[in-house]
RNA sequence: GGCCCCUUCGUCUAGCGGUUAGGACGCGGCCCUUUCACGGCUGAAACACGGGUUCGAUUCCCGUAGGGGUCACCA
């Protein structure tokens, strides 16, 4: 039995990365990560990292999906660093390339049809038996090849003997030539498979190392076929592990699977936590759990991803997203929540207010439904705990708090902090007694950021509405 | 079903022959406190199983079980 190990030929070229999504959709999780991989990847070592689009089917692939992957790509701050490559347009060349296959013998035309493969493979089904194809026509010289007849080009695929791949993250992975089918170059009209055309933009693209999910480890082997037919140079491959679901089973679009877009849009994620989180799913360094671009960059090793597939948790990535929303400048946390609000909604105040908003959320969403207070229009509408809150008793101190607040000076924190305290010691109450129904009366709810700070975000004049809205006696 | 891959707390992970098996999320408790958060402290929680190899296995090897991937004129 012969073996040959795929070691990697051009172990000195400059690493050339790429991630090679099919516009069929959005954007998914599994997809960003891989592409971030490739991207840290080739930022750790100096090289490129190139985005090209399968676009070769072309009943499935679609405009829109096209721009949703470049939207989702260009939010992760991973676009590629040269123009992108659109497979479609290449087909000439690819197409050009199995006729090289076909010339040096490493190729042939094959005339079974559809209908016999078929017939073929159900008979061997019936019979339990693997199904393998086997055409008769490998071996056929042109001159018994019949004219005028559609045909679709195939590899001739070794048949003995065992391929293994040194695969950067799976390890040495080993499979017998006996397993690999003559698989189909050029199909009947002439147009190039994804087999073919994946190895022909690598090579074109001058592509050292293939890193993508691990659903097509077992289609590395068949494209190996290709590359040493050709000649050509053997990638050095990554198989990334697949991200499953919260509950184990492939992440599908009934649980996770969204595209980045919808994490950005409709779960209000930030793009430094979404990256960050995808980085650790997988991949660890130590007890570390934040890493910036450049320490991710300076640390990543594709050597030192996990070769199991890991659970998608919402729950973590929304605490990291807590991380980062504490972290991030509170203009641009303003101008993001503005966009959620709506027009009413006045930035400077929002930046102003920041501070202690952002504490509170783990996501945009909760950050803007945590700001909404802030804008509306008086009276305001109490939610059922807020009611609670304003019994007669309350209401009455409300009054008080409005009178001595009104000739309150000094509209600070500190100077109300001191006034109510003043108050409350006055009544013998604690001062969670005075501070909730406040709350209440300038916030409508019964949770919300210190109500000192309230006090001095609304402004002296609203505030002091807000409480007389709500005070009785 | 054939082939390939995988397996450390519930989850993400550290570990790379000798550790009280560490960290993070989540969960419980405590502290802080005007609410909710944040923050701090703290507790429960894991090496799938069975054989080897070895003075010694979470770590190396082989099985078993479980999980995943793949078997198109889709990509």
């Amino acid at each position: 039995m012969a073996s040959t190990s795929a070691t990697p030929a051009g172990k000195n070229r400059p690493v050339v990365t790429r991630f090679a999504p099919s516009p069929t959709g959005y954007l998914h999780i599994g997809g960003a990560r891989t592409a971030l991989f490739n991207w840290l990847y080739a930022r750790h070592h100096g090289g490129k990292y190139l985005v090209r689009i399968e676009d070769t089917d072309r009943a499935r692939s679609t405009e829109p999906a096209i721009a949703a992957i470049f939207d989702g790509l260009d939010w992760l701050g991973l676009g590629g660093d040269e123009e992108p490559v659109f497979q479609f347009a290449r087909s000439a060349r690819h197409a050009e390339v199995a006729h090289q296959l076909l010339e040096a013998g490493h190729a042939y035309r094959c005339y079974l049809t559809p209908e016999e493969l078929a017939a073929r493979r159900e008979k061997a089904q019936a019979e339990r038996k693997p199904f393998r194809i086997d055409s008769e026509w490998r071996d056929t010289s042109p001159d018994q090849w019949p004219a005028e007849q559609p045909y679709v080009v195939r590899i001739k695929a070794p048949k003995t003997g065992e391929v293994t791949i040194a695969d950067a993250v799976q390890g040495n992975v080993t499979v017998a030539n006996a397993e690999l089918d003559d698989f189909i170059l050029l199909r009947s009209d002439g147009t190039p498979t994804y087999m073919l055309a994946v190895v022909v933009d690598d090579h074109d693209m001058g592509v050292t190392h293939v890193i993508r999910g691990d659903d097509h480890l077992n289609n590395a082997f068949r494209q190996l076929v290709i590359i040493r037919g050709m000649g050509w140079p053997e990638p050095t491959y990554g198989h990334v592990p697949l991200i499953h679901g919260n509950d184990g089973a492939k992440l599908s679009k009934r649980h996770g699977a969204l595209g980045v877009d919808a994490y950005r849009d409709e779960l209000g994620v930030l793009p430094e936590a979404l990256f960050n989180y995808l980085l650790r799913l997988g991949w660890g360094h130590g007890d570390k759990e934040e890493f910036t671009r450049e320490e991710a960059v300076a640390l990543f090793d594709i050597a030192d991803v996990n070769k199991g597939a890991s659970r998608f948790d919402m729950k973590k990535l929304l605490n990291m997203n807590g991380h980062y929303i504490r972290a991030a400048d509170d203009a641009r946390l303003a101008t993001l929540a503005a966009a959620r609000i709506g027009p009413e909604a006045d930035e400077a105040l929002l930046t102003q207010a920041m501070p202690v908003l952002k504490t509170r959320a783990r996501d945009m969403i909760e950050l803007a439904d945590g700001a909404m207070f802030l804008f509306r229009q008086r009276p305001l509408p109490l939610d059922e705990k807020a009611a609670a809150l304003l019994d007669a008793e309350a209401r009455t101190r409300l009054g008080a708090i409005h009178e001595r607040f009104a000739a309150e000076t000094d509209w600070t924190t500190e100077a109300l902090e001191a006034n109510l305290k003043a108050y409350a010691e006055e009544l013998g109450a604690g001062l969670g007694k005075l501070a909730q129904p406040l709350r209440a009366a300038l916030t409508g709810q019964a949770t919300s950021p210190g109500i000192f700070d309230v006090l001095v975000l609304l402004g002296r004049e609203e505030s002091l509405a807000r409480i007389a809205d709500q005070a009785g006696g």
